[in-house]
DNA sequence: CAGACAAGGCTTTTT
DNA sequence: GCCTTGTCTG
């Protein structure tokens, strides 16, 4: 039976749909429609009959792409999908994990671990252990264990590698922190991934059932699979065969974390009866802006070579713009955000800034705000990482996993009710010596000697509550129970009274936090909704741990959108500007000396570049305030990245803006253009409060010292100080307001 | 025991 | 330079 689904396709893509039985390897260019592939072959597999809604297996690396595939598949057919296991890594193990958690050892009501909770959960093992924390650091080790986890190298493997004194201690703490974690019946992050596939390997008859069930298989961005995803694809498709992965080995960006491009470069040798399909068809973007992203990352040694080609021929050359610090990089972004919307007519979110380093927003943010130019930002620091959400859902997290003893610390005393630490040492030391947990301890309280009965009586009511409202799990809802606990415990309060911004803020998440619970429970809760019975404050808990910051991002929002590169993988905007282009910055100067590291680095532009449909922008600056070293929040003058110099002529047109007193300097770079700047005026006005006049360099003259050259320039809450070379007096540190200096060229 | 102030760390990217 | 953590004082 033909199938309509197949006429929207063109053929390359067709034949990826088509290939039913067998290893497949789609190796898809940005922008050439995996998506569509992806979910067009779901939906040829499900239409065709061939196989059931139950039997496919989608994973994907962020929810949005995986809520995305699965509401495209279900706009393809007429009937439900339900059964159909689609989603994250993370979300798909831990679901095995919640059914089959038991063999482990677990209670399927575990809590998962971000990276904040095992760093603390590593403090209090490394206390326990008498490990001096200023020597060795709780981060360190946290990083060292995650890492090996990543590399699947559990803690015996670890130690026995072990040579150096640090290594031996980290390996007592790797011990000791997977028996805390079994203890409070949780799961880090990297765990997810490997505790399936020790499940797997201790009773084969689990893999089976899985092996069994899943007939089909796909694999979204598979270039950036780590070696347990690669075990948890390979082990799952084993019996059946039918794996179906998609990726682009120039988009592989995720090596830092584990990521190993050799898997899709290997994938041929892995199954040599595989099937390859290449989409190189982009549908995205301009031809100019394709050909110079080709001829950027052809410089690229470790890949299987492809060329994107697109029908929208021709297109606006990419603009390179050189502004003369940070805060001029701001305002030129300003003013293409400006000429863009009244040229094209375009909206705030078809424009997107993306940058290296989160570190980079904050500059951008100060000039869009000064701009009235609304903005969001994706990223930094996370949502479900702010202090006052972490303290409500660890409240939760302990209402639903008591034994969670990493979120019970962290609410035993807050707010402050009189268990000081004192007291909790005391606690520690009695669910120590009883072998038991902390909960358990605080239940146990009247049986504990040497803790006065005030104390007591405290500890007793605080517990009473939470099992209280533990008792109501069953019958509540999620958000029945949330809206309780913050109410119970006046969560609110520090910052209802305070009128300071920043607590209006955090009284601001914590409403946010409780109508996402609301929607949640909504969707997932009515009776005949999409997921009967899962509108669990556990299936909540589960689901907030596993979101990114991009899952929460709302495309529709009217503001432009500022994110890192590494988050706007998978999107794409009319509109691109990339901003820090600079050599050291992108890319990071810690790349230098490691070819594989510059090559990932030069894929991240690659991605960069090709998520612009229309219009790419690249902007650096001279001058940036950066951390080096120890040096941190001086100015380094920068010259451009050697990125933009793999860009062909022909495809760009280069302009320089540096310049912050009246008269523009022309760049020693000869090939760089020198125009006049279409500053924006007020901005600029503000701008000169700060003196910046002043630029390192410059020779002034001073009445009393008499001449000198600036050697540096800080700009503090007290005014601009400068630090000035006089061949008379040698260094003097000046303010500038005070100094009355002469600028002399 | 809580609030105010100082010192120290940090910044590459994140499920 | 800014933010988080630790220490001191009331």
């Amino acid at each position: 039976m033909p199938s309509k689904l197949l006429d929207d396709l063109n053929p390359a893509q067709r034949s990826a749909v088509e290939h039913i039985n067998g290893p497949l390897l789609i190796l898809a260019g940005a922008g050439s429609g995996k998506t569509r592939v992806l979910t067009y072959r779901i939906g040829y597999l499900l239409e065709q009959r061939m196989v059931r809604p139950y039997e496919i297996l989608a994973v994907t690396f962020t929810n949005k792409a995986a809520n995305e595939m699965k509401r495209r598949v279900e706009g393809l057919l007429q009937f439900p999908i339900d059964g159909m296991w689609i989603g994250t890594f993370h979300s798909v193990c831990a679901r095995i994990l919640r059914i089959e958690g038991a063999h482990l050892g677990y209670d399927s009501n575990f809590t998962i671990y971000d990276q904040d909770d095992q760093v603390r959960q590593i403090q209090q093992v490394m206390e326990g252990l008498n490990i001096n924390q200023s020597i060795l650091k709780p981060r360190q080790a946290h990083y060292a264990i995650s890492d090996s986890k990543n590399k699947m190298l559990g803690p015996e493997q670890y130690e026995r590698r072990a040579g150096t004194l640090v290594e031996r201690q980290i390996a007592k703490i790797y011990w000791e922190y997977e028996t805390a974690l079994r203890r409070n019946n949780a799961f880090d992050f990297d765990d997810l991934l490997i505790k399936p596939l020790d499940l797997f390997t201790k009773e084969p008859a689990i893999l089976e059932k899985y092996q069994s069930k899943f007939k089909y298989i796909l694999v979204d961005e598979y270039q950036d699979t780590n070696k347990a995803h690669y075990y948890l694809v390979r082990q799952l498709s084993a019996k059946h065969r039918n794996i179906c992965v998609v990726g682009d080995e120039d988009q592989s960006i995720y090596r830092w974390r584990g990521a190993d491009i050799e898997n899709i470069l290997s994938f041929e040798k892995d199954y040599p009866d595989c099937e390859v399909v290449r989409l190189e068809q982009n549908y995205r973007s301009t031809q100019v802006i394709l050909s110079a992203a080709n001829s950027v990352v052809s410089n690229n040694q470790k890949r299987l070579g492809k060329n994107l080609w697109s029908r929208k021929t021709g297109g606006e050359k990419i603009r390179v713009i050189g502004a003369s610090d940070e805060g001029g990089e701001g305002l030129e972004v300003v003013n293409v955000i400006r000429s863009e919307m009244a040229k094209n007519r375009l909206s705030y979110n078809d424009i997107a800034l993306l940058y290296r380093t989160n570190a980079q927003s904050r500059a951008l943010e100060d000039k869009l705000r000064r701009a009235n130019i609304p903005y969001v930002i994706v990223g930094g620091t996370r949502f479900y990482e702010r202090k006052e959400i972490k303290d409500v859902l660890a409240y939760l997290r302990v209402i639903v996993n008591p034994r969670d003893a990493v979120a019970l610390r962290r609410i035993v005393n807050y707010p402050a009710r009189g268990i000081g630490m004192t007291t909790q040492q005391k606690l520690e030391q009695y669910a120590a010596e009883q072998q038991t947990g902390l909960y358990q301890a605080l239940l146990e309280v009247l049986e504990i000697k040497d803790l006065s009965s005030g104390i007591k009586d405290k500890i007793h009511s605080f517990v009473s509550t939470l099992e209280t409202i533990r008792k109501e799990l069953k019958t509540a809802s999620a958000f029945e129970v949330a809206a309780g606990v913050v109410k119970t415990f006046a969560l609110k309060n520090p910052y209802e009274l305070s009128t300071l911004p920043d607590d209006e803020a955090r009284l601001e998440n914590i409403n946010e936090l409780l109508n996402s619970i609301a929607s949640f429970t909504e969707a997932r809760g009515a009776a005949g909704g999409e997921f009967p019975g899962e509108a669990t404050l556990e299936k909540y808990l589960e689901d907030v741990s596993l979101l990114t910051d991009v899952d929460r991002w709302d495309p529709g929002f009217s503001a432009v959108t500022l994110m890192t590169l590494h988050s706007a993988k998978g999107l794409e905007f009319p509109v691109v500007i990339i901003c820090g282009m600079e050599q050291g910055l992108f890319p990071l100067s810690r790349t230098f000396g490691n070819p594989d590291d510059l090559e990932e680095e030069r894929r991240l532009f690659y991605v960069g570049m090709t998520r612009a449909k229309d219009s790419l922008y690249l902007v650096w600056a001279r001058q940036r305030r950066r951390f080096s070293g120890n040096d941190y929040g001086a100015s380094f003058i920068n010259t451009s990245s050697k990125f933009l110099e793999e860009i062909p002529e022909e495809y760009k047109n280069e302009e320089i803006y540096d310049n912050f007193g009246s008269q523009y300097r022309k760049s020693r770079q000869q090939r760089i253009r020198f125009e006049e700047s279409p500053r924006d005026v007020s901005a600029y006005a503000s701008e000169m409060l700060d003196h910046p006049e002043y630029k390192i360099g410059d020779w002034v003259i001073h009445d009393e010292f008499g001449r000198g050259q600036i050697l540096g320039v800080e700009r503090g809450s007290a005014g601009t100080r400068l630090s000035v070379f006089f061949k008379s007096k040698g260094l003097k540190k000046l303010i500038a307001e005070y100094a009355n200096l002469r600028v002399v060229e």
